[in-house]
DNA sequence: AAATAAAATTAGTCTTGCCTAATTTTATTT
DNA sequence: AAATAAAATTAGGCAAGACTAATTTTATTT
């Protein structure tokens, strides 16, 4: 079994290998987490050891098959907790993810199963992610943003790129949730920002990092 | 907030007052947690210094207040948790215990109070433990075993002072549960093992240690 | 009360997972 | 290509929380 740390790094170079496909270096996975670039080092030689990853300076970080069997468990392990947390304890979008942080770890051989199936076996989480399931497999990612959409062409909310409560809570000041109609009526060329009517309503503007970060679905 | 080491000795404590209410000293806190003295002395001083226990010579360990406070709460979510895995997820009595000594440490101001609403507010945990309520309080706690019953008299299994799987899947297979009746027949003075009839069918003989270690209600 | 046993404590060590500072390696400019 | 900047790595350290071994204190016997 792993450590809490090394879950934590797992799962975080699991998130950069799905967001970007780019070369995972050390640099990346010490923003990501928050850490010091030499820290991210010592882990990356006990994740070699461990034989979960595989590290080449010119590919960057790689995850082995087994490492990519484990983060894909936590992964499941987060969502469904997530979903838990929102349908049955009454959370609300914003407050979840942290809490989740913590319930990923419950180690039990069984625990993820009996969730998932007391959940009614969910395919996506509250903010709109797939949940992997038992056999890895996972439902569709979604992975066009807003910030892509052509001016005039109206999509619906799919998922959210950023769990922090900063952008969930704006998103629920602004009345927008998974399956909410979007129209873009018009990009700034200034600055990207965008000028959006959410559920057909008046017009807003929101800026290029926020229409970044909102998945869609056409 | 506590640490993880922390919470776990905090609620060692509580449960060797609770238990015996006698003087609690550092080697049965090793003992009880399966630690060495010399480390149970570091975090007497540790939790000294945030006033959590008392520590005298003569007096042993003691709870503050606020130490009071604390432990009851991871208490509190330790058993709320149980009632969860057994109810909702469809765990077994056996295998509760120790999922929950990891769910207990998950941090968030209202997870347990949502939980308890979530349960129905619960009296009792699977066990037959008193879930201690948000204020503090807690149902009664039963601390008649079956070992002091006298002998002809009958009794409902309350609770089970010994939460091991070796234990609770012996009583799986006697068929005992919460609530099952016992008759006590006799008491054989050359080793205290007890006779007994569990909910009326043929005899039995389990041993002295069996017997302390049912809580029973009459 | 002295001898012995048990409990408590101190001192020093180890591992995990992080850090800073210094250095080396790799990339990017000019 | 040389200079500069950025990234990666090494070396050494620190805190938490455990350990062992040695010592001191307290309790129990004789």
């Amino acid at each position: 079994m792993h450590t809490l740390s090394e879950e934590n790094y797992l799962k975080c170079i699991y998130r950069l290998w799905q967001d970007k496909g780019q070369k995972i270096t050390p640099t990346a996975i010490a923003e990501s987490l928050g850490n010091n670039p030499a820290s991210v080092v010592d882990m990356i030689r006990k994740l070699t050891d461990k034989q979960l990853i595989v590290y080449d300076k010119k590919k960057g970080v790689e995850l082995t098959a087994q490492g990519q069997k484990d983060a894909t468990l936590i992964v499941r392990r987060h969502r469904l907790w997530e979903v838990f947390l929102l349908e049955k304890l009454g959370y609300h979008w914003d407050e979840i993810h942290d809490i989740a942080e913590e319930l990923e770890h419950i180690k039990d051989a069984t625990l993820a199963d009996r969730l998932d199936k007391f959940l009614g076996f969910p395919e996506y989480d509250p903010h709109g992610d797939p949940i992997p399931k038992a056999n890895g497999k996972m439902a569709k990612r979604y992975s066009t943003t807003l910030a892509d959409l052509k001016p005039g062409s109206q999509c619906r909310v799919a998922a959210v790129k950023d769990t922090t409560s900063a952008f969930l809570q704006y998103l629920i000041k602004l009345n927008i949730n998974i399956g909410t109609k979007i129209q873009l009526i018009e990009k700034i060329s200034f600055d990207s920002s965008l000028v959006i009517s959410i559920d057909g309503n008046e017009r807003t503007t929101v800026s290029q990092k926020f229409g970044e970060s909102l998945l869609i679905d056409m």
